[in-house]
This record gives structure tokens, sequence and C-alpha cells, in this order.
DNA sequence: GATTGCACCAAACAATCGTTTGTTCAAAAC
DNA sequence: GTTTTGAACAAACGATTGTTTGGTGCAATC
């Protein structure tokens, strides 16, 4: 027989300390985000890190195994983060044209969100760790392929190459945390919809 | 008297043994900007660039006082030789499209060419060294000023904002290299054709 | 021929890096 | 009430970091 306060027969799966786990984890992968994407992977230390959890170094290493695998999920979970909140913008927007703009607002705007961790890994990450590299690569592409998508569904004239004008946006969107200053004369919505909008003006058809 | 080997009453102010100096020092500059383009700047250690000039680390402080001297020296070197190729290109080009267009292209050459150094540079540099950032920022910040008289030369439709337009430009070409693959579909005269011609295309007047 | 000074070597410096190991201690499970 | 386990602390590990210091050979100068 058991005691009402004793009561755990089922795993419990979400008491009253939230299964004292989990909670911690993601607070951790939280603030070395942010740390992540202000210093940098290699100028934000495990330490840094630990501190900016209240924790000491040694005791990262109980919910990750390396700080390459801290990075790997921290990178997943932006990525991921930012497919949702495009994916969000999309719903119930019809034309092609509309769709795009919503989602490079979108993009722009999670960009500056997550202090641009995405944009400032992606290009500076050829050092030693070239197997992370390629997997933080592979994460991004999946992601990218709604804006191949989203391109594909272009009305554009035949001389228009889908997959290069992708690039220039792409690229343009990505490098616009290196001069955007919040407050300043542009702000991600009025960026995003200039930005495609260029591209409409000129190859759109229709 | 004198003989003929020990010769050197006048100056010599290039010798066969080019003044004893700057010789190296600019070998060591060549080597050292390859493995920070490689590499990034913490990646590359001033063991790795020591090594790749044949020297011991401690010797390569007679030549710069620091590791972000060294650096802020690479950084502007290769800042001023983009703006000397872009000059060169632009000689004898008349129209303004046809020098927009030479520009890009030959912005494009260049960082491919110095390995993405400043495209690599530059978005991931807020770490501890903010003010090595304002300085390099500042040497960019004069050569795209080529680049901004460029767009204030174009012909555009009055509604165009001729500085987004710039930065939308820049962007998309300084993200290439995150993309761009040697032997690719593309080649960096297509892709400045490509990106300047959907400027045109979309605002240009005439 | 003696002296100067450039360009580098040789060897260490303290600091910081990512990581490992052993221990602790309260909460959960039995 | 005992055992197990989640989650952290405490303290160190070796390696690597940027940098400093003192010495040294060799070419250039007087």
């Amino acid at each position: 027989m058991k005691k009402a306060k004793t009561a755990p027969a089922a795993p419990d799966p979400d008491g009253p300390r939230r299964r004292r786990s989990g909670n911690r984890r993601e607070e951790l992968m939280d603030r070395a985000a942010e740390l992540i994407a202000a210093k940098g992977f290699d100028g934000a230390s495990m330490r840094d890190i630990a501190a900016a959890v209240g924790m000491l170094p040694g005791s990262l290493y109980y919910h990750f195994p390396s700080k390459e695998d801290l990075l790997r999920e921290i990178h997943g979970r932006v990525v991921s983060g930012m497919a949702a909140r495009v994916e969000q913008a999309l719903e119930g927007v019809e034309s092609p044209w509309g769709r795009l703009e919503a989602a490079a607002e979108a993009h722009l705007a999670g960009l500056f969100e997550t202090g641009s961790l995405v944009a400032i890994v992606s290009p500076d990450f050829p050092k030693g760790h070239e197997d992370l590299n390629e997997e933080l690569r592979r994460q991004r592409r999946d992601y990218e392929q709604t804006f191949r998508d989203l391109f594909e569904a272009l009305p554009l004239a035949p001389e228009a190459d889908r997959t290069l004008l992708r690039l220039e946006l792409f690229g343009a969107l990505n490098w616009t945390p290196v001069w955007y200053r919040d407050g300043g004369r542009y702000d991600p919505r009025r960026i995003a919809t200039v930005y495609v909008e260029t591209i409409r003006r000129a190859y759109g058809t229709g």
C-alpha cells in the first residue's frame, strides 16, 4: 500500500519540479547562445558560459560532452527556431511575392533576435573543426530549402536564374547584421521589403 | 680603397639584398594573411604563423609589437589592395552601370584571391577587441566610399534608395565566399554581372 | 679592424584554454 | 529506511595561448 504523499506510481512526467531536469539545461543553452553570439565561438570560453549560469566550469560537462556538442545543439535549436518563425509567417499568405517577403522579414527578425548567431558562426568556421562545420552547414541546408521552394514558386521572366537570385537575397539579408544598428534609419521590415522588391521589379512577371 | 664586393659607398637604396629588410616582413604578412584567412584570427596562432615563415614564435615580435597590430596592418594592406584593384578596373570605363559592374567584379575577385580575409574578419569581430574592431571598420569605410560614389552616379528611378541598394549589393557580394566553390557553376564575373543587373533592371532609367 | 645594429634564436613567462576526476548532497525510487 | 541517481562542486590536469627577456651571428658602417 502507498501513502498519498509518495504516490508516484506513474512516472510523474511533469511533476512539481519539472522532472528535476531540462530546466537548467535550457537556461544554459540560452546563455551560452548569447555569449557565443556576442563574442564568437572561440571568444566565449567555457568559464564565461559557466559563470553566466552560475555554475563551475566542470559542471557544464554533465550537460554536454564537449564545447563543440554544445554549439551543435545551440545552432540546431536556433536554426529550428528560425524555421518555425518563417513557417508561421507564411501562414495564410497566398501570393508568391507576399510569401517571399514574409519569409525574408521573418528571417531577418530571427537573425537580429538571436544576436545573429547563425550569420556569425557561418562564415568563419573552417577553423580546425571541419566536421563540426559540416554538420552546421547541413542544419542550415534544410532550413534554406524553404527559400528554394519560395523562389521556385515565383513568376519570373525566363532569363532569370532562380538559384543566383536566391543567393543574392540570402547574402544581402545575412550581411545586414554587419551594418545594422538598432534604432537606425532602417528596420527589419523595411529592409526585407526593399530587398524583395528589387528582385520583383527586376524579374517579376505579373 | 674598397673591393668591388663590399662596394656600398652610396646608401644602396635597393641593393642586392634589398636593404636587408622589408623583404622578410612582407613575406611574413603574406603568410600570416593566408593563415588568418583560412583559420580565423583566433584560429591562427602566432606559432602557426612563425612556423609558416620558418621563424620562432618570439621572432615575430621584432616585426610587430602584438598580434593585433599584425592583423591591423594585414587588414589595411588587403583593403588597400582591393581599393587599388577596383580603381584599376574602373580605368577607362565611362558608363555608370559599366563602372559599377567592373567594381563589383573586381571586389569579388579580390575577395576570393585574398581568401576572403576581409569578409571573414568583418562579421565576427566584437570579441574582446572592440578598439581593434573599430579601426578595421574605419579602414573599410574609406574603401566603401568608392561604392557610395558609384551608386551616386547611377541614373535611378526617384523612388530608389541608393543607400539600401548599395548595402544590398555589398552584402550579396560579401556573402558569396560562404557558398562559392571554385570551379562551380558560377564564376566571379557572372555573379557580379547578375547582381548588378538585378539592380539595373529594377530601378535603372535609361 | 673594431663597432654598431638589424634580424633572429632559445627559452622561458604567466595566463587561459577545454577537459577530467573524485566527491557531495538532496531528491527520487524502492 | 535504505539505495539510487540527478546535478552540481572543488580542484586539478596537460596543452596552448600571446608575449618577454637575454643572447648571438652576421652584414653594414666607421
